[in-house]
RNA sequence: GCACCCAUAGCUCAGCUGGAUAGAGCGCUGCCCUCCGAAGGCAGAGGUCUCAGGUUCGAAUCCUGAUGGGUGCGCCA
């Protein structure tokens, strides 16, 4: 249960028998009705704002208002008290018995805990790590990569349908390019020197196995076209084993050159002319810097400035073939069709400038403008001790995913790429990220977990049944302590969190999320240390050890359901 | 020159889509550690939310402009 929601319907509805009595216009706009967190937690569990948001539409004073509203909210079980504050806020303090029903709430779900009715099934498509398959992935598609798994996941459990899809850009100048640096590995593999890679083609070492398989095969064969159908399908494996070695899932590899074969650009385009949004025209020239072969030329072009870009885009190339953006309009027209109610693109930043082209296109062709949303995830700066890990921009020698997950772990790179809202750039520091201490969010929540592992194992060595199904019969309402309580609240805004992540489609939040359940558990054992009767494993009180041995597992499910959608083992021990 | 992103404590960053007195870690200061895991703990100081206007009951949050930083800028992908 997102219980600000609860008492948020529990408003709503009262609101309505107002309205219904009379003692309210029938016409009200209830949208902008929200509950949050107090600011002080001592004002109460969770704030109204709805008397001051209705006050003007329904001719009355807002404190007023709120009165009346919190008159009838304090009748309701749920319900301690419901105090009016400030301008008109309802302030609203849950009843006793609701937390340890919250407790058992969680205790019954078990990871599942959390999961939310919210997209109703709806169809998200998310479009993430698409890299070319022209070498293997390094750190910066890691970045998009998991924040687009663990995108993917958070909307699964807000209760979408996601399809998880990689688009493989296996056409145009890039393959032919590395086609061509295939079959000049293929002569060095049948022992020709080659000497040095000349300047344009792809230098990576990655490239001489491919080239040892086309020298495998028959000179027939031996063709730029097979050349380049082999590298695609090798590079697209190597790339597939990061994936996994990260893991990081996707369902749907769709190919680009299948998408040109299939007449899908045509398509595209036709139903952009059928809207009269495409024509023949000379472009302005860029200002700033020219480049140097720059001529005006007649272009066949998408009316993209009357959706909010700024300038009209070329669709074909001087040859007469598609731009890339072309066929990227058909790709995301074609998503669409295919189901995508929304579609949400995981690029890196430096693909800014793009956003608006596409998202021009898509407006054109739906009619809608938030069918699209792109995700721009900002650069990682690799570092080692505070200093910055030296990426020579030489053949080929930048820093993989790989070697950065051999040296840390899938976890912890997983965990650490989300310590940033997408739009922020990202220090990652190797060393930092092994070290054992407070200020490594890694280790401060797996260790939060393993420490409620072992108190549940210390107990169940002493006899105690840790079974969550066992815990919950046990009599929660002692769990009467401030921190205690404290500690169930939080655990209990779980469900809403994952609401409201999902929505403004923000996986870091859980990461967020996390290290405070973690400090909030951490807080409490510490009380435990200077008050022993705070302690979990009380010998003298088996009841009351049971309830906090129900604490205790409810916070090994949160963490561990949370730490499920960023792909994060949830360990036994440290 | 233009577009997009960003600007919050000394440092690194959150801030629940517009809510009440602005939050965490690090660092700093002072206490504490024989105890279910000290791989530390508790407390305190620290702010003109870059600046100037605007929108309204209410702005770090939305709008306009300025300043400072990042990214990108005809047929590349």
């Amino acid at each position: 249960m997102n219980y600000f929601k609860h008492f948020q319907d529990l408003t709503l509805s009262i609101l309505e028998r107002m309205q219904a009595a009379g003692d309210l216009p029938k016409a009200l706009d209830f949208s902008r009705i929200s509950a949050g967190a107090p600011r002080d937690p001592a004002h109460g569990d969770v704030a109204l704002n709805a008397a001051m948001v209705l006050a003007k539409q329904a001719g009355a004073k807002p404190r007023d208002l709120a009165t009346e509203i919190a008159a009838s909210l304090a009748q309701h079980d749920d319900v301690a008290s419901a105090e009016v504050a400030g301008p008109g806020f309802i302030n609203i303090r849950a009843a006793t018995a609701f937390w340890p029903a919250r407790l058992a709430e969680i205790l019954a779900a078990g990871r599942e805990y959390g999961a939310s009715d919210m997209g109703s099934g709806k169809t998200i498509n998310v479009e993430y790590v698409s890299a070319n398959p022209t070498g293997p992935l390094h750190v910066g598609h890691g970045r998009g990569a998991v924040f687009g798994d663990a995108l993917a996941a958070l909307l699964e459990k807000a209760g979408y349908g996601v399809i998880r899809e990689y688009y493989v850009n296996d056409a145009g100048a890039q393959v032919e390019t590395l086609a061509q640096s295939a079959l000049l590995r293929m002569r060095e593999a049948q022992g020709e020197d080659i000497g040095e890679i000349p300047e344009g083609l792809y230098p990576g070492d990655y490239l001489k196995a491919v080239g040892k398989a086309l020298a495998a095969m028959s000179e027939s064969e031996q063709t730029p076209e097979n050349a380049r159908t082999v590298a695609v399908a090798m590079m697209m494996d190597s790339i597939r084993e990061d994936l996994a070695a990260a893991g990081i899932r996707q369902d749907l590899f769709s190919s680009e050159r299948a998408l040109v074969n299939a007449g899908r650009v045509e398509d595209a385009v036709a139903a952009l002319e059928a809207k009269d949004l495409v024509y023949v025209g000379v472009l302005e020239p860029p200002k700033g810097k020219l480049p140097d072969d720059w001529e005006a030329r007649p272009q066949t072009l998408f009316r993209a400035s009357q959706f909010g870009d700024d300038t009209d885009r070329p669709l074909k190339k001087s040859d007469g073939s598609w731009t890339y953006f072309a066929t990227d309009i058909a790709y995301h027209f074609d998503k669409y069709e295919r189901g995508g109610e929304t579609l949400i693109d995981v690029w890196g930043a430096d693909h800014g400038g793009y956003v608006k082209r596409v998202a021009a296109a898509m407006q054109a062709l739906t009619g809608k403008n938030d069918t699209l949303d792109v995700k721009l995830c900002q650069l990682v700066k690799l570092m080692r001790d505070g200093k910055p890990v030296i990426m020579s921009k030489r053949a080929g020698t930048f820093v993989t995913l790989r070697e950065v997950i051999d040296e840390v772990g899938a976890d912890v790179v997983r965990f650490m790429m989300l310590t940033r809202k997408n739009d922020a750039p990202l220090e990652f520091d190797l060393a930092r990220a092994l070290e054992q201490s407070r200020d490594n969010p890694v280790f401060y929540v797996q260790y939060a977990h393993a420490r409620c592992r072992s108190v549940l194992r210390h107990a169940e060595e002493a006899g105690a049944d840790v079974i969550a199904a066992g815990l919950m019969t046990s009599d929660l309402a002692l769990l009467d302590d401030p921190e205690e309580i404290t500690l169930i609240k939080q655990l209990a805004s779980w469900p809403r969190l994952v609401e409201q992540a999902a929505e403004a489609h923000e996986p870091h939040r859980v990461a967020f999320y996390l290290q405070e359940t973690a400090a909030a558990f951490h807080q409490l054992w510490n009380k435990g240390r200077e008050d022993t009767t705070l302690r979990f494993i009380q010998d003298d009180a088996p009841d009351l050890t049971n309830a906090r041995l129900a604490l205790v597992s409810a916070v090994t499910t949160v963490i561990g359901s949370g730490l499920a959608v960023i792909g994060v083992e949830a360990v036994e021990e440290m």
